[in-house]
RNA sequence: AGGGAUGUAGCUUAGUGGCCAGAGCACUUGGUUUGGGACCAAGAAGGCGUCCGUUCGAAUCGGACUAUCCCUACCA
């Protein structure tokens, strides 16, 4: 467990695969460019998962499942949305094996070929949309509101644990309303509740926007989505949510019929967020002595360690702070084993993240006190025994709190206002980060500039006053600044 | 998918043609320890990513494949 963190100035790149593999959340498996995602990884998805659903519920969503498989079919009704992802499709062409007639394992047996193959879904729209046509029939029927948890494939080349897997863990909601405004409202509900949860559960502050027609989803009409800064000033698309527009009803003919009578295609929306998250989670707060985890996402908030071993009177009260933080609401872990030495402890406590560990030993009895280190800050201090556990209560909030200010200030620090291309490249190939700079609109001038640059148009930010100005490329007019960055 | 790099034990790695592949961490056993990643001793563990070649002889040379990392490209 010894093991050393590569610091993150020297090669970002490897302290993000150190981060990930020292604390426990995931592996590279067997398989090109899926992962093993380990307990302590999965725990904190799992609160991620849970907190998410939460919400979803709260607005009115229900959960249901689909398969797995898609006809080849289904993935070619909406033009646009086959053309994005026909390119990383698993398809399944065959349902049995056979023993090798030439001797050796088993082969696939020719006799058993799918008439028609299936596709491992890249996403869900149009296996769900086909079912709907069957599920809506009237505006009674509506809105449907629904959202899976689910795996998807999307065969890519380039892969990163969280960050882009082959294979990923997600929720996909669909939703079908009678009319344009009601599906628009429902886009921007999930943007928000994607927001909130970022930035109040994962202390992750995001910028919402608009992407462009170059960015935007297949099958889409429009696509919203947060965009966050990590700490090597690159950004990271953290989640999106679509307007399809009646896109999927069309191809799917899912229609319904009116309070007059009359009938008519549903309006559609589909949003999601994935174990990405996770990598976002680990970039945002990370240090050179491994992962930090906001108290609100922590499966363990609280780790108690005896010093220099445990046994009573120290035992005694551990168990007695454990119930007190218990009865707080507060998830806590006394570590009880003998075999690693109390340094040890901390080091293994830093690695997983874990806010706030606690040191109880023979000296801080004798003093009717214990010790309390954040690993946000590092900061230890000593606090009475009675009423720590209140004392942890109020502090759990203050490093949540001071987790999201200080990526606030980050973000702050790296985020720019340029009028000019050349300014526009110091920035880019300088500290990075945002930059908000004036566009013409056009994509020929969006590609030029990625072609340039490197950097992509990340959004069109909605919380953005309209200024007039001109295109750093182009010259041409331009009424709002848009958002860009090199992106993950 | 194109370009570059790498692949030796769970991890980090030494070893560029020749005795049974060597080490540190981790692991097992015993003992001494325990206020920031303990120490001593003894042990177990790999046939060098896979396959095919060259060779008297291959971890070392060649080829193909595969995986990982970086740069393009693509995305949640």
């Amino acid at each position: 467990m010894a093991k050393a963190v590569t610091p993150r100035t020297q090669d970002y790149s490897q302290w993000y695969t150190d981060i990930v593999k020292n604390a426990g959340l995931a592996d590279h498996s067997a398989v090109r460019g899926c992962m093993v995602i380990k307990p302590h990884g999965f725990a904190i998805w799992e609160n991620m998962r849970d907190q998410l659903d939460k919400m979803f519920k709260e607005t009115g969503h229900v959960n249901a499942y689909f398969p797995l498989f898609i006809p080849k079919s289904f993935l070619s009704k909406e033009a646009e949305h086959v053309e994005g992802f026909a390119k990383e499709c698993a398809v399944v062409t065959h349902h049995r094996l056979m023993n090798d007639p030439n001797g050796g394992g088993v082969v696939v047996d020719p006799s058993a070929r799918l008439e028609e193959e299936l596709i491992v879904r890249p996403t869900s729209e149009t296996i769900i949309w086909n079912t709907y046509r069957d599920w809506i029939n009237s505006y009674r029927d509506l809105p449907l509101l629904i959202n899976q948890w689910a795996n998807v494939v999307r065969w890519e080349m380039r892969t990163r644990m969280f960050l882009r897997t082959a294979e990923f863990l997600w929720q996909e909601g669909h939703t079908a309303h009678a009319t344009l405004e009601e599906a628009k409202e429902e886009t921007l509900r999930i943007l928000d509740l994607y927001a909130t949860f970022a930035e109040e559960y994962m202390a992750m502050p995001v910028i919402k926007g608009v992407k462009t027609a170059n960015e935007r989803f297949a099958g889409a009409v429009d696509t919203y989505t947060i965009e966050a800064l990590m700490q090597d000033a690159r950004a990271l698309q953290a989640g999106t949510s679509h307007f399809l527009g009646q896109n999927f009803a069309k191809a799917f003919n899912v229609t319904f019929l009116n309070e007059n009578q009359k009938s008519d295609f549903v309006w559609a929306t589909s949003w999601g967020v994935s174990t990405r998250l996770m990598g976002g989670l680990i970039m945002t707060h990370s240090d050179d002595d491994g992962l930090i985890i906001p108290p609100k996402l922590a499966p363990t908030q609280v780790s108690i360690i005896p010093i220099p071993k445990p046994g009573s009177p120290i035992d005694e009260a551990a168990h007695k702070l454990m119930e007190e933080l218990k009865a707080e609401g507060i998830t806590v872990a006394y570590d009880r084993d003998t075999r690693k030495r109390p340094g040890f402890k901390f080091a293994e406590n830093e690695l997983k993240g874990i806010p706030v560990r606690i040191g109880i030993g023979k000296r801080d009895l004798e003093k009717s006190q214990i010790e309390v280190a954040r690993r946000d800050t590092k900061e230890k201090s000593f606090v009475p025994i009675d009423g720590a556990a209140r004392y942890i209560k109020d502090l759990l909030p203050q490093i949540q709190q001071q987790l999201f200010q200080k990526a606030v200030d980050f973000r702050q620090e790296h985020t720019t206002s340029v009028d000019s291309l050349d300014d526009f490249k110091d920035v880019v190939n300088g500290k990075g980060g945002f930059i908000y700079a004036h566009w013409d609109g056009t994509t020929e001038t969006e590609v030029k500039i990625k072609e340039l640059t490197k950097a992509t148009i990340r959004c069109i930010p909605m919380d953005q006053e309209s200024e007039d100005g001109s295109c750093i490329l182009t010259g041409k007019p331009s009424k709002q600044r848009v958002l860009f960055a090199k992106a993950y």
